[in-house]
DNA sequence: CATTGTAGTTACCCAAGGCTAACTTGTCAA
DNA sequence: TTGACAAGTTAGCCTTGGGTAACTACAATG
């Protein structure tokens, strides 16, 4: 069963919460996503299912090595979409809201070609 | 009620395949998206319901002015993204893919701008 | 020690959008 | 004229992923 496009969003939310907070329980996530504590509680319950996610008793969430390294790969996809959009002449605010939904149906090979392409003709500053 | 990606879906294969056949029914469709009969009945009945699209007596679908608009900017959008991706490096067949994906989430604004972009830097034949 | 507030969960509802099974309808050929 | 196939629809199921209401559990405060 591969992962949802919803299932990234929460992952990339915690990752995003924890470089801020450093302990990041479901009622941080639902406030960030403006979604309800049951919605927020189910997703982390499936993410839980598939291993992607641990919670300890008090609350807390991490996660595990999986669901770190989808959550860190989303994170970077939602970055590097954002500046390439944005040199394209596009607002930094549509350029994030496009990003944040082209990440999750973006494939790998379509993202290394935009990475090496970033590379190749660096910003200039 | 603003329409889904689903929806953008169907009205860019009818448009498809009226450039094909002329003449397009709600089986065409089925056996273009590989949906069943039941699926494609619905949502054209929910398409119908947004007027979106006509269907004659005789079965045959037909576009409305609006359903006709958006199945001609969704079709843009996935042929100038195919060009853009494959300019990048990708082949042809996940270019198509990821454009058949990233269509229904871009904003008008980054797509702008990626048409003048790629009237600035013209295709090298 | 009781009250209040906060976090999380449980139970249930809803729409979207796939599916199958089974029905209707119409055409065409034996 | 009957039988068979093809197209479409109806009814009902499933999953995803939102929502609310109402419960539990715990901690802190008066």
């Amino acid at each position: 069963m591969s992962l949802q496009e919803s299932g990234e969003m929460y992952l990339e939310t915690i990752l995003l919460l924890s470089k801020q907070k450093n302990l990041v329980r479901a009622i941080d996530v639902a406030e960030e996503m403006g979604y309800s504590k049951p919605s927020v509680s189910r997703a982390l319950t499936r993410l839980r299912e598939e291993n992607l996610i641990l919670t300890t008793r008090d609350g807390y969430i991490g996660f595990t090595e999986a669901g770190r390294a989808i959550a860190e790969k989303v994170y970077k996809k939602h970055q590097l979409l954002t500046k390439f959009i944005m040199r394209l002449g596009v607002d930094e605010q549509v350029a994030e809201q496009d990003a944040c939904r082209i990440e999750h149906v973006i494939s790998d090979e379509t993202f290394d070609a935009m990475v090496r392409h970033a590379e190749k003709y660096p910003e200039k500053e």
